[in-house]
RNA sequence: GGGCGCAUAGCUCAGUUGGUUAGAGCGCUACAUUCACAUUGUAGAGGUCAUAGGUUCAACUCCUAUUGCGCCCACCA
């Protein structure tokens, strides 16, 4: 008998012992085992900077649970953890620190800075790994791993030069999305769409041979006007057509400029005539390209003017363009602003507005890699889970552009090219004029697994490397593989990899899904995994996505410390259907502790009732041994029903039904049902085997979900050996499946509620005992409800039960019918009959309105002829119910009269 | 401009290939309380399944259109 166990589940007193158990006994470790098969998830790598919300709360609740299950399962399981350098974030926290010291990064130099962002990374860089462990996360962590670890970067320097080798790395000048505040490039990903309310602003431009008559332009950026190299009109727009290779005087800036003729300029548009900016916009860069024009850069990095800017220079673009606005409507030279939205990239660091730049950098030639990736989702090698998002990822690789990798910061892996200056090589210069694009950069360029001591070519032992690094996902990317240690083919590597499923949020479908895809399929020529499932995003409960900056967040570490690990899982796993975002509020997580609550002191109970001696048995030996009674085998039957469809449920990523699953049974079948229909027969030892093995069993399945709260109540059962999470996941057994035993017991539960109703509709006093009177409907019926006669009496507060043969009803009765059984109660107190009559009336009428439907229904040829024959049966016993109880129901509102 | 998702009880949402009287949690109402659990129990009220058509013996479920909300992608200056 065990009596320690307190009148409220209290998580904070367990949780840190059991995880701390689980891994001193090193229970989360992994090693190939050739006797077993794999399964593998490697976990999205937060950012070292990242703190835990609840988005990786409920992306890490769904890795475990599939960990822990697959692990019971008597899979051989990695969770491959780690955390992810994420260089723009990072930098821009370790420079805000710097600030406070007045420093910037500048000041410190390259290796200082990084000095220091290695010394961030050692004091806080583990956070949200300690975070991680809070919520129950069973990786290994012996395999800890970081993206700027130095076996990781060997394999991202070997994907580097291998891509570079097989042309799929080129180095050249395009238009590239820029960040301002970050200074560098971004890829365009990285560069999201808003919607903003902007202005269009119309400017004329003079003709040179007549400057009294003026073109109209129409523009959202009237700052990059003063990098203009020509106007565009349609070839097919008659307005324009005479003026085609006149020239123009650019305003401000009095430069001549051509009027050109090109089918992509869109009639409909502003004026018809656009202004060529071939330096600051990607369709203008196509423009200047095709017909040879100058290339003007206006900018500096940091979103200034420059020097090409003349007058303007220095002038932040912003400022930029309201005195070059001012300037031109004093000159007559602006014709209106209109005011208009639209749609432009922001950094997705720091949200400012980037600027769509003209640079040198280093691209991935997507088209090739993007091929096989393709057709292996589409092969069905890869499935998307839901599957909707199979289309997102299609339409996004069969329109693949090519992947901008460098990035003028600091952090991150330096790209392995160098330069020899012997050999006049030119390096990254953003901030050069373009003049020509013709140039002989590739001369003198080594790409090196190494640092090399000389230049191949000339010898010259003057050589710098190239002072960008690479985009973080140019790491991340190679995540499935590059943990296990790739390029070597270690025994780790051959068994765990491929990996089984990828968990991750929708957001990053392009940035690392697709990518690892395409990455797995080049370098190890073999998919990475096998099922992604795509959760939904958290937002609050407006439906707004949690950030930081709305300040709509729940921290999921206050619900873990006020309802537990175990409510935080269970609640956000329940609520979270396939694929759907989670409209999340603090009273949502009540139901998991309540829960807990539940599980806690269901099994208090059974343990304080416990007789050790009594349940040392094996279930399947002691059910085919013992007579067990109806209410000892329907709940078995209907634990392996639930056992089966939480199986089933998890093979097929349904985390929230097999919770519900886990949840009905537990509290609305073995606690509301169970336990009391049990409670007068408790120390039986049948009774006794039944409830433990079940609690034994049910503890098993619910650890995936509540893992600390099981692994409690599991160290308190007795003969209990070892961890739960080393446990087997029980078995299915087929042979205490009865479904005839679910439908007898149901029909109980069916009277116990009517009679229970009937004396509430009748004021009958509810604690007091009264008699009872049933008709079933046949023999069988008969037999089946007498061995469930002292469950009913019990639960119903019944004194008498009396079968009765026939059903007329007496005058100071009342009766319900329920299926094909007729119910008699004694009248007590004052009841209003007529307006019992008026019920019954309305009841009949709706029966026969049905009866009338299902007739027309059965006496269809079609019918009969598709529907399987199963369904044509219960639908024929179905109207057999429906005409008996018409009957019945006749038969008490003429008693009534 | 293209694509996707959602609309079911007062609220938040489930509902597997069309087939019981459409379910759960929360909230609300009534009753219960030395009994494992008030973080409880029993019951109740509350739904024209967004709208309009169509297919079918049968539609919350399939098709078409409409409305409202949300998301993603896109070079309209």
């Amino acid at each position: 008998m065990s009596e320690e166990l307190s009148k409220q589940y209290n998580p904070k007193e367990i949780e840190d012992k059991w995880y701390k158990y689980w891994e001193d006994n090193n229970l989360f470790a992994a090693k190939p085992a050739l006797d077993k098969s794999s399964y593998s998830i490697v976990i999205p790598p937060p950012n070292v900077t990242g703190a835990l919300h609840m988005g990786h709360a409920l992306n890490n609740t769904i890795q475990d649970i599939l960990i822990r299950y697959q692990r019971m399962k008597g899979k051989n399981v990695l969770w491959m953890p780690g955390t992810d350098h994420a260089g723009i974030a990072t930098q821009n926290v370790v420079e805000k620190t710097l600030a406070k010291e007045g420093l910037k990064r500048q000041d410190l130099g390259r290796d200082k800075f990084i000095e220091r962002v290695w010394q961030w990374k050692e004091l806080y860089g583990s956070t949200i790994i300690r975070q991680l462990k809070k919520l129950g996360a069973s990786c290994d962590w012996s395999r800890l791993r970081f993206t700027m670890d130095c076996e990781y970067s060997i394999a991202v320097t070997e994907v580097f030069v291998r891509l570079y080798e097989k042309k799929l790395i080129y180095r050249g000048t395009y238009i590239i999305n820029w960040c301002p505040r970050c200074l560098t490039a971004l890829s365009d990903e990285e560069a999201a769409h808003k919607e903003l309310q902007g202005s269009l602003y119309y400017l004329k431009y003079p003709l040179k041979d007549n400057p009294k008559e003026f073109i109209k332009v129409a523009t959202t950026r009237p700052e990059t006007m003063l990098g203009d190299t020509a106007v565009a009109v349609n070839p097919k727009d008659k307005r324009y057509k005479k003026y085609i290779g006149k020239i123009l005087i650019l305003p401000l800036m009095n430069r001549q400029i051509k009027i050109i003729a090109d089918t992509l300029v869109d009639m409909e548009f502003g004026t018809g005539a656009v202004k060529v900016t071939p330096a600051h916009d990607p369709n203008d860069y196509m423009l200047g390209k095709k017909h040879n024009l100058e290339f003007i850069n206006v900018l500096s990095p940091d979103g200034t003017m420059n020097a090409a800017a003349e007058k303007f220079c220095g002038l932040d673009r912003f400022i930029a363009r309201e005195k070059i606005v001012e300037e031109l409507r004093s000159m007559g030279l602006l014709e209106k602003i209109q005011p208009h939205t639209l749609s432009a990239g922001h950094c997705y660091r720091c949200h400012t507005l980037v600027e769509p730049y003209l640079s040198k950098q280093w691209f991935v030639k997507m088209k090739p890699l993007a091929k096989p990736a393709i057709a292996a989702v589409k092969k069905g090698h890869i499935k998307f889970h839901p599957e909707r998002w199979q289309k997102v990822y299609l339409n996004w690789m069969e329109n693949i552009q090519d992947w901008c990798i460098s990035r003028q910061i600091w952090w991150g892996h330096r790209i392995p090219v160098y330069y020899c200056k012997e050999c006049q090589v030119g390096k990254s210069q953003i901030n050069s004029k373009f003049k020509s694009q013709k140039s002989k950069i590739e001369n003198g360029v080594i790409v090196s697994r190494t640092k090399p001591d000389k230049c191949p070519k000339c010898g010259s032992i003057e050589l710098t490397q190239d002072e960008d690094v690479l985009d973080t996902w140019f790491s991340s990317w190679l995540w499935p593989f590059a943990t296990l240690y790739w390029p070597k083919e270690n025994a780790d590597l051959k068994y765990f990899y491929p990996t089984a499923t990828l968990v991750t949020a929708p957001e990053i479908i392009f940035f690392w899904v697709a990518r690892m895809i395409m990455a797995g399929l080049e370098f190890k020529k073999q998919i990475p995994f096998k099922d992604v499932y795509i959760h939904g995003t958290v937002r609050d409960i407006e439906g707004k996505k949690m950030s930081k900056s709305l300040g709509n967040i729940i921290d999921p570490l206050e619900i873990i410390s006020q309802y537990g690990t175990c409510a935080l899982r269970f609640s956000i796993i329940s609520i979270t259907a396939c694929g759907q975002d989670v409209y999340l509020s603090k009273e949502k997580f009540e139901q998991g502790r309540n829960f807990a609550n539940k599980i806690w002191n269901a099994s208090r109970f059974i343990l304080m009732n416990l007789n050790p001696d009594d349940v040392a048995v094996d279930l399947c030996v002691f059910f085919k041994q013992e007579k067990l009674d109806i209410v000892n085998r329907w709940i078995l039957s209907r634990f392996y029903t639930t056992l089966e469809k939480v199986g089933k449920e998890l093979d097929n990523f349904k985390f929230n039904e097999a919770a519900n699953s886990l949840y009905a049974f537990f509290w609305h079948e073995f606690c509301d049902w169970y336990i009391e229909l049990a409670k007068p027969q408790i120390l039986e030892k049948n009774t006794q085997v039944v409830m433990f093995k079940i609690l034994e069993k049910y503890l098993r399945i619910l650890h995936p979900f509540m893992p600390f709260i099981t692994e409690e109540i599991w160290q308190k059962l007795p003969g209990a050996k070892g961890s739960i999470m080393q446990q087997t996941w029980p078995h299915l057994q087929n042979e205490l499946i009865n479904k005839n035993d679910e439908e007898q017991m149901q029909l109980a539960f069916d009277i116990i509620n009517t009679i229970r109703n009937m004396r509430q509709e009748l004021e009958v006093d509810l604690t007091s005992r009264i008699e009872i009177k049933l008709t079933p409907a046949n023999k069988e019926g008969r037999d089946s409800l007498e061995q469930l006669i002292p469950y009913i009496k019990n639960l119903a507060k019944i004194e008498n039960l009396i079968f009765s043969e026939k059903y007329i009803v007496q005058k100071n009765e009342y009766a319900c019918v329920l299926k094909n059984m007729h119910i008699v109660m004694p009248l007590q107190g004052i009841v209003d009959a007529e307006e019992i009559y008026k019920k019954n009336q309305a009841k009949i009428d709706k029966l026969k309105f049905e009866i009338k439907n299902k007739e027309t229904m059965l006496a269809n040829k079609d019918f009969l002829g598709r529907a399987p024959k199963e369904i044509v049966d219960t639908e024929k016993t179905k109207l057999n119910d429906m005409h008996q109880q018409i009957v019945k129901l006749e038969a008490i509102k003429n008693g009534l009269r």
